[in-house]
DNA sequence: GTCTATACGCGGATAGAC
DNA sequence: GTCTATCCGCGTATAGAC
């Protein structure tokens, strides 16, 4: 297999495993596994496991940017994009029941190990705050744009968290529609 | 010192080094050094690094229902209470911002770890859970006391981890503000 | 109860053959 | 590019002296 692919699934399966069991709990014997390589040839395409860490935020990072730009052409009006990002509760449900958000528990995890990565692993919120606040500035909400997205963004984390807790499938449903509800309810903007 | 002495400081800084490296993160060397016991002596106390896990979610089990009775001594009406709870966040924003929240970051760290403990773990969420719905329904809001409870734990814990990533105390203050107003906008209850 | 010494496996990382 | 062999340090855990 050319080196290119091998590397691209061994991101792949990186990614996958940081999420389901943790960044440091995942060694490379692990990852090497699942690629089918030997953990020597690993070697050839990542010198380190934070140099894995780079390249699976790197992924992370454009997954979610290709994401928003879908979502950016699909939706008509903001509310309806808004409603995109909020729906990514019920569409991943089974999976963050499971694992919880893969952003919120990687920056949660690298926050407690100091490691150099996690003001990247930041950098996953902020481009959902950034685009989250475009919508609402479209939206009409200029002043509060940024205020809105960030709290767009908590109560998804605290849901993600609690169902992670308890494995709610009613808890979920509900405080989705609590949240577009919210979004609903925002005083009235000035422009559609 | 006796044991039951050396016993309580292990578990109490057990504690706090699981809160801010995480549990997986922190070794007996960490614990010994911060305790001053040598790391074979350790071994009389837990036999285990499970044990002490065990141990320190006991611990935080008890310190949290404790809180949890003052505040039904010193709040008059449960809405006082559950503003109490609230404030945690703004008690504690200091560290929250550094290490996030004690029971959340643990419950996630648990999960990914397939750890025997998760479920112990989330029994600290419960705990809040049960005290919180009582205060709702003390409130009048018999029918809905469960989904409010979780919902206000579900705010703090989405709160508690943009807090960690951003480290922004206006966003805090805010999200409060926004919680508590909240509170205040239920429909009205029948008894006070 | 507290210590030192030590066993042992695992995970990260390297060297070098093919 | 992929492999095998190997090093090394750390972390958990044990044995046994004081």
């Amino acid at each position: 297999m050319r080196a290119a692919l091998t590397r691209e699934n061994i991101v792949k399966v990186a990614d996958n495993l940081f999420y389901q069991q943790g960044f440091e709990h995942t060694s490379f014997a692990d990852i090497a596994k699942e690629v089918r390589i030997s953990r020597g040839n690993f070697y050839y395409h990542f010198r380190t496991k934070d140099e894995i860490l780079d390249a699976v935020i790197e992924k992370r990072l454009s997954d979610r940017m290709m994401i928003m730009e879908k979502w950016e052409i699909e939706g008509d009006l903001p509310q309806d994009r808004i409603r995109y990002f909020i729906s990514i509760l019920l569409t991943n449900s089974c999976k963050i029941k499971q694992y919880g958000c893969p952003i919120g528990t990687l920056t949660s995890e690298l926050a407690k190990l100091n490691h150099h990565a996690a003001k990247d692993a930041c950098e996953l919120f902020t481009i959902f705050r950034v685009w989250l606040r475009r919508q609402f500035e479209q939206a009409g909400h200029k002043a509060k744009a940024d205020e809105y997205a960030l709290h767009v963004l908590a109560h998804s984390q605290g849901v993600a968290t609690l169902a992670n807790a308890f494995h709610d499938d009613a808890f979920i449903n509900r405080e989705v529609e609590n949240l577009i509800a919210w979004l609903n309810d925002l005083p009235k903007s000035k422009v559609t």
